[in-house]
Formats: C-alpha cells, structure tokens, sequence
DNA sequence: GTCTATACGTCGATAGAC
DNA sequence: GTCTATCGACGTATAGAC
C-alpha cells in the first residue's frame, strides 16, 4: 500500500508553513530583506533550515510570498479607509488612503522600507509593479468619481492615480531611510495630493 | 622581462570597452534588460562572451555601468532644461524638467522602462535608488527657490520634489507599458506638476 | 589583491509515519 | 518494511574587510 499523507501530517505541514510565513513577515517588519536569510527564519520557525525548501523552492519564492501578503493587508487598509463613511468628498477619500498608508509606513519604517524601495530579487521587483497598479486602482476609482461629479476639475483620472501613488512611495522613502521621520510628513503629503487632485488651497485650509 | 601593456594594447582595450558598452546601451534601448544577455552584448560589440569578462566581472556590474550611463545622460539633459532662460518662474523651470524627461521617455520607451521599472538585478536597484536622488535635488533646488520668492505656497521643497520624481516615473509607467502612448500624456502631466506645486489652475489655463 | 565571513541551496543520515 | 519528513553540516559562490 503507497504511502498517504494522514490529516494530521497535512494539518502539520500546514502550521509549519504558517510558521515561516509568520517568521519571515517578523524578520521583515524587524530587519528587512536584509536580515530574511534562509537561516533566520528556519530558526525563528523552529526548524531546521533545510526544512524551508519543504515549502519553498528558493529564497526568491519565499521573498515573494512575503511581500505578497504584506500587500494584501495594506491594499485591504486603504480600500476600507477609502469606503468609510457615507457623504464623504472624493477628494477626502484619496487623502484618507495616502494618509492611512503614510500612517502605517511610518509606524512600521522597516517593513515600509522593504515594501517600497528596498534592493530586492527581481521577482519581488515584478510583483512591486502589481502592487503599485492596486493601489493605482482604488485612487483612478475615487478620482473618476470625483470628476464625474464635477467636484474635482476634468483630468486623466488613470493618470493622475498613478503619480499620486508614486508620490507617496517616493515622498515616504526619504522620512523612511534618514532617521526619525518629522512629523508633519503626512500632513504635507496630504496637502500635496489635495493640491495635485486641483482642490483650491481655500478649500482645506 | 615582466609583461608590459603597450599603448597599443592599451588603446585597444579601452576601445573593446567602449564597444561593450555601446552594444548594451543598443540593446538596452532596443530589449530592454531582458534583451541584454553577455551573449548578445558580446556579439554586437564583434567580441566573444569570455571577453566581455575582461571588462565586467558580472552581469550586474555591466548593468549598473549601463544604467549610470544613461541616468547621466538623462539627468544632464533635464538640468540644462531648467537652467534654460533668465526669466522664468520656478513652477516654469519644474516643469520643463518634467517635460523634457517623459519627452524622452516616450521617446525611448523601452529604454525609459528599463529604466524605471523593468526588474532588474539589486545592484541596479540600488543605483534607482541613486538616480531618484539626483532628480529630486534637480527639483527641490527649484521649488525651495519658489517658496522663498513667494512664487509658490509654502511647502517642504524636498517632500515635493520627492513627491514629483515619484508621480513622474510612475505616471509614465503605465504609457510605456500599454501600448502607444496617448499625445495627451506629457501635457497631463505637466498639470498634475503645476497643481501639485500650488499654481492656480487660473494662471496656467 | 587576498582573505575571511556569510548565505544559499543540497545531501546523506536519521527518525518516524504508514 | 517501506517511504517520507527532518535535520544540520557541507560545497560553492560572493561580498566586504584589511
């Protein structure tokens, strides 16, 4: 009779997996890319390190898992931060994403870092680029809307989503990288991206 | 006698390594990274792969020699667009830099994604990292001149330039990547920019 | 330029599940 | 008894220090 993998084998290599998604998403938040060696998160999942190519292939595979997860909580962050409320500006909604976002990165400077702009395996850099779109999708949503309702003046509303996502990635990597972030960053990324959706300065002052 | 290298050789040599790097640049603006495998490179400069290591130790270091080379390039050609004139206003002079960069980008768009955004090795990342830099201090300069003439509305010039370089290089990725770009792309973004910077949208219609 | 340190990925052996 | 999961040390490549 071959041999069958029981439940309760299968329940186990499942919470070992968790363990080192878990693992590594800890190291991450802590030290980066940088301090995700192979033999840091086996340890810290309490295996050995060989055992983490039970799971995956290559450090560039776990890499992507990683960031892949930290994405999915940060788009889910925003997108329910954006869906708030009931009477809210168009313009409020898209400041209200940057600021959660901003909010969160620099409450976690290491793993913002890592998620932003952190030298990584290309792999990760592709799947940089999809996250990037996500995020380019609840603004470009926001922003039509906005436009349709005559409450922002006309604009490429695709256009426009994607700058603001890479102003606030790269308006977050400098306060992220030196030091101590200031704290009127958000605020003046918020001012920034009520000024560049064409909201009148009078309007939020 | 030890051996000696000859001028001749020597000329020859550095020659072999111009060749090199004008046969990546080639492909790098016609391929992409993906299209500048040491094979290929090797073959349009008229030399073997072996001898491309004479000048390289590794792929990394050809790429990130390609990649300062055309950020030089790309940063001198933006200076010299905001240095342009005696008379104009800051919002002018940022403007121009950010026209005259995606003018060339979607120009060269294989060029300017490989630039940009196309995965690359960490090595390369690393140098992105460095390119941005530049282009933000290229703004900031500019914008913080703004600020103390009165010309624009009080803001931290470094956080908007960083914010720029972002929305610029973000906002041309989608261009480059879907196809033709749309005519309407630089002028949308030189809005974006105007707006962003605080400029009245009555003062630029 | 050499040398050391570090990290990825592999492998044979062992323990344990079927 | 057979097959599998796990261990942890090893080979190899590479990067940084001196």
């Amino acid at each position: 009779m071959p041999y069958r993998r029981t439940p309760a084998v299968q329940a186990r290599l499942d919470a070992q997996r968790t363990a080192v998604v878990e693992a590594g998403l800890g190291l991450l938040a802590e030290h980066g890319y940088a301090g995700c060696t192979m033999a840091a998160v086996a340890a810290r999942a309490g295996i050995a390190t060989g055992s983490v190519y039970r799971h995956f292939p290559s450090k560039a595979e776990l890499s992507v898992e990683l960031f892949r997860t930290v994405v999915r909580r940060e788009v889910a962050a925003v997108s329910d931060a954006a869906a708030l409320g009931s009477h809210r500006t168009a313009a409020d909604r898209v400041v209200a994403v940057i600021e959660t976002f901003a909010g969160r990165a620099l409450k976690s400077p290491r793993l913002a870092y890592a998620l932003l702009a952190e030298p990584v395996d290309p792999a990760v850099d592709a799947e940089r680029l999809v996250f990037r779109r996500a995020f380019r999708d609840v603004f470009a949503e926001r922003i039509a809307a906005g436009v349709r309702d005559g409450e922002l003046p006309p604009q490429d509303a695709v256009l426009t989503a994607s700058a603001l996502v890479g102003a606030g990635a790269e308006a977050l990597i400098g306060p992220l990288t030196n030091g101590p972030p200031g704290p009127g960053t958000v605020p003046a990324l918020a001012t920034f991206t009520l000024r560049a959706l064409g909201v009148p300065d009078a309007d939020h002052a």
